[in-house]
DNA sequence: AACCAGGGTGATG
DNA sequence: CATCACCATGGT
């Protein structure tokens, strides 16, 4: 586990001994939509109807306005604190160039999103681009989304009142063609021919299998799903950064070692390339 | 103006 | 199985 413990401190809930997170890349590092950094060093977001204000201070978290209940049974959750990252980047330091990318953004964790919302994100991210998906997801919650107690933040919509909507009722998100990859998901969701249930289990490529049933979600999204949504760390989504860096530094593909982590490995590295595009070169 | 963005679909070899 | 035009939108 990557903290020591959790207080109650007035309204809020502290966190001390925090290891292995960096809030600010960790929320900003592509793979959720929908923090915000509401003034320096506070990031607002709303997970599973729940709002919260995060503020970090080195080792230490502050979860404004928070129960003991509410972070036991969805922050910590959340920000998979069971995971004790030290042993992942020693899996991963295996690898060289695994080694240096989480060098470079040490406290980046790969969040436990709720699958809903996850499928519908990434839906969105096809042929898209990460500031325009947080417009698109934002427009959706504003629009869509109930209202949560205390944030001016709305809830995700639920896929039973998105499965009522036309492409017509989506058009001011301005998603394009996604909007109806939305509503054939949550049909599919809502009536129960998609059943999240057994994602968390069966193996890969069968999960992968009934994830792409829905129109829009083929083998990238599918992936990307598995792993933010489903905490499937073997999960690699290949993007096009991805498959940049795997051209460049694994022509061969990723070495078997790290393989029960590597979409954790794939988060550093995505994070890393793009902001050093000159890692993609050969050397 | 052409190209790109955390790609997918459907048609065609 | 591989390739390819096309897809809606907004930024550069």
């Amino acid at each position: 586990m990557d903290y020591t413990n959790r207080i109650t401190c007035g309204s809020d809930v502290v966190v001390n001994g925090v290891r292995n997170l960096d809030l600010a890349v960790t929320l900003d590092c592509g793979q959720c939509f929908r923090w915000n950094a509401i003034e320096d060093n506070v990031f607002e977001g709303v997970v599973l109807g729940t709002a919260c204000k995060i503020t970090q201070d080195g080792s230490t978290l502050r979860f404004h306005d928070t129960t003991i209940e509410e972070f036991d049974s969805i922050w910590h959750h959340y920000f998979d604190f069971d995971r004790d990252y030290n042993e992942v980047k020693k899996q991963l330091g295996s690898d060289n160039v695994m080694a240096r990318a989480a060098e470079f953004s040490p406290g980046i964790r790969v969040l436990r999103q709720p699958p809903w919302e996850t499928l519908c994100s990434f839906i969105l991210s096809a042929n898209n681009n990460i500031s325009r998906i947080k417009g698109i997801v934002q427009r959706l919650c504003d629009i869509f989304g109930e209202p949560v107690e205390g944030s001016n933040m709305n809830a995700f919509p639920t896929a039973e009142k998105m499965a009522a909507l036309t492409e017509d009722d989506l058009a001011p998100l301005r998603s394009g063609y996604r909007a109806a990859y939305l509503i054939d998901a949550a049909q599919k969701v809502h009536s129960g021919q998609l059943d999240f249930d057994p994602i968390y289990t069966l193996p890969i490529d069968e999960a992968t299998t009934l994830l792409r049933t829905v129109k829009g979600v083929g083998p990238k999204v599918a992936a990307c799903v598995l792993l933010y949504g489903f905490a499937r760390a073997e999960c690699v989504p290949e993007d096009v950064w991805i498959k940049r860096a795997l051209a460049t530094h694994y022509p061969t593909g990723l070495p078997p070692e790290i393989a029960s982590v590597a979409g954790l490995g794939q988060q550093y590295l995505f994070h890393y390339v793009r902001h050093n595009p000159h890692a993609l070169e050969v050397e």
